[in-house]
DNA sequence: TGTAATTCCTACCAAATTGGTAGTATAATA
DNA sequence: TATTATACTACCAATTTGGTAGGAATTACA
């Protein structure tokens, strides 16, 4: 039940880009991870996850970096969180589960996804600025 | 951002002996074991973690096993979660934290926590059955 | 056109967590 | 005292987490 450094670096990452939008220029991972004091080639491998899934844009070489696609209050932090830890899925009641018809606390599980979904969901990035 | 097997398990424990809680007998990990085609051993690991938050009375030897010590409808969902996957913190947001104070997240993980303790406090064992 | 800056890609790795198994000690009951 | 249970301790394999390292590809600019 934990949120890993992916989700909250992540974040990290865009609320960075966030508060850079306005001038419109390419920042650096260099930069972020000085700032935030994050190891660049960790930041590389969370940034490439919100890369693919196209939450960015990027500029290879010099003067490149990334910067946001869209304006910070169109970013839900639920599409920040499922591009970097994956969709939210609390227990792994998948078709394969033998149980499935007679699980009690199916439910539960589904009711509490939902629950987080919404969470998200209802935050965007400009929010957290 | 998972409920392992032990939350589940628990979960499980739970409702079974909530199921027997009328006629008042001990129950086997045995019983429960076949009965849920989990692992005996396994099994034994997960209530140890309730037996020592008091959520249920043992007794050993010939006749013994567990039974709750109150009504169903007595036990939150949340007290099972947390005796068995511990105090939901969904980010590890401490005192030795160097940027706690300037941390713009830090609320969203807060609200996070408090939406996930009410959701499970809410429900009773009761309401699973 | 060369070079510095920067992202992209692949491989590797240690520590922690998850999901168990196994064996034995201890207690209660008939 | 034999049987039935829980309690405790130690161990272990697979997966996830949280990284590090090196180099290839790309771009801007002098």
């Amino acid at each position: 039940m934990k949120i890993s450094t992916r989700g909250r670096y992540a974040l990290i990452i865009m609320i960075y880009l966030a508060k850079n939008f306005e001038n419109g220029n390419y920042i650096t991972l260099k930069e972020i991870s000085e700032k935030e004091d994050i190891s660049l080639k960790y930041l590389e491998k969370i940034i490439a996850l919100l890369t693919k899934a196209k939450l960015v844009e990027t500029l290879r070489g010099a003067q490149g970096g990334y910067k946001l696609n869209k304006s910070p209050e169109e970013y839900s932090v639920l599409e920040i969180i499922k591009a970097s830890e994956g969709p939210i899925k609390t227990v792994d009641c998948d078709n394969n589960c033998t149980k499935k018809d007679t699980c009690i606390s199916k439910k539960l599980w589904c009711d509490l996804d939902n629950t987080l979904n919404e969470f998200f969901d209802n935050k965007t990035l400009k929010d957290l600025l």
